[in-house]
DNA sequence: TCTATATGTGACAAAGGTGTCACATGGAGG
DNA sequence: CCTCCATGTGACACCTTTGTCACATATAGA
């Protein structure tokens, strides 16, 4: 957490401390920020960082909960009754509003990026409790939809919702990682082909 | 490359640098091994390692390079003929023997895992090759597979490549995550299940 | 104006790593 | 027994980063 003297300075030196992080961040992975690269890009004192946060973490934590912030006001105006929203249908709309965020904040993207490509542990540490409510969040739509007989009875729940999750989250990196930029087309292509491969099988 | 001073060292000395080297890979990510360490453990002077490599990439890419080649004569004597062996059964089988090949050599999934969780580029500069071969091999299959009407025409094949590599990756490091060990048969079942739903898919 | 308290500042010690180099050792051949 | 070359050795100089601390400055109230 900020110290309440950090919370207390003008916006503009806050949001200049809060830019140079995401742009930092953006082009590190966690391990390998470092903090004089951020008190460089800010221009404040060393000094004063430290009066501002304890460490990298702290402020690693406290830059990564703004961006969740966000995306959560991004996304937050989606909610769909599962009784008439088969799974595939969320699935695919929060795919491409999350898409959509992705390509209005492209650095968030990379922070992502970085951050789940760091061996330290931290992504779990931000994560966990994050992905588990995901998880919930899915498992009861298609739970409805397997009453409903919209999806087969013996189609493994959790196991389709850790596809689903890793899908939504993999088909953005791979595209990073090949292109080092987001097509939005490609993508929302990609995210199409995987639900027909859900929804019909390939067989 | 090591140094032909390396390849001539009794093979006692050159496995315990290569043994020091597999303990420390599967401790650390990539850009968090330190040198320092492996030579400590393997019970050489600092001046004898440069003597022997150039740097730690340099040591790392001869060790990971005996890795590929362990792991290739494991899975080596998979011939399978496309015409008569459906994709699916194919990559059910290949699956397993990677698997089996995992449990045998735990560390080698760590290193592996390491490697990927890095953000240092080193994975790509290692796997980018090996990748696209083997998108390659299973194009084969599943194009042959599809003149034979054992998959739809209009399943995209890159995307079920991408996805077959993808989730053939991920549950190990899924597994991996969750409880720092590989429990067979719960990664067996996720398999059989995904290989369920490809087949069939979720409707 | 003076004082107390909060905040700003950057030099610095400490930590921890890397690659090198001058010197040591050993064995083969004359 | 001597010489030469390959190899062994570890102290060390160098670099980079971190967190701290003594001191400077600003602001508000007495």
């Amino acid at each position: 957490m900020p110290t309440s003297t950090f919370l207390n300075l003008p916006e503009e030196k806050k949001n200049r401390i809060i830019e140079a992080s995401i742009d930092v961040f953006s082009n590190e992975y966690y391990s390998a920020i470092k903090l004089s690269d951020i008190i460089r890009k800010a221009k404040i004192p060393r000094g004063s960082f430290y009066q501002y946060f304890e460490d990298k973490k702290d402020l690693y934590h406290y830059v990564f909960s703004i961006i969740v912030q966000e995306k959560m006001k991004y996304i937050g105006d989606m909610i769909y009754n599962p009784e008439t929203t088969p799974f595939t249908v969320l699935f695919r709309d929060l795919y491409i509003k999350g898409l959509n965020f992705a390509l209005e904040n492209p650095k968030y993207v990379m922070i992502t990026k970085n951050l789940i490509h760091d061996g330290s542990g931290i992504y779990n540490e931000l994560f966990e409790d994050n992905i588990e409510l995901a998880r919930e969040f899915y498992r009861g739509y298609i739970n409805t939809d397997k009453k409903l007989g919209r999806i087969r009875e013996d189609v493994d729940t959790d196991l389709l919702v850790d596809f689903v999750i890793s899908s939504i989250t993999n088909i953005a990196f791979d595209e990073i990682r090949e292109s080092n930029a987001l097509d939005p087309e490609k993508m929302l292509k990609k995210a199409e082909g995987i639900i027909s491969i859900l929804q019909k099988g390939i067989e």
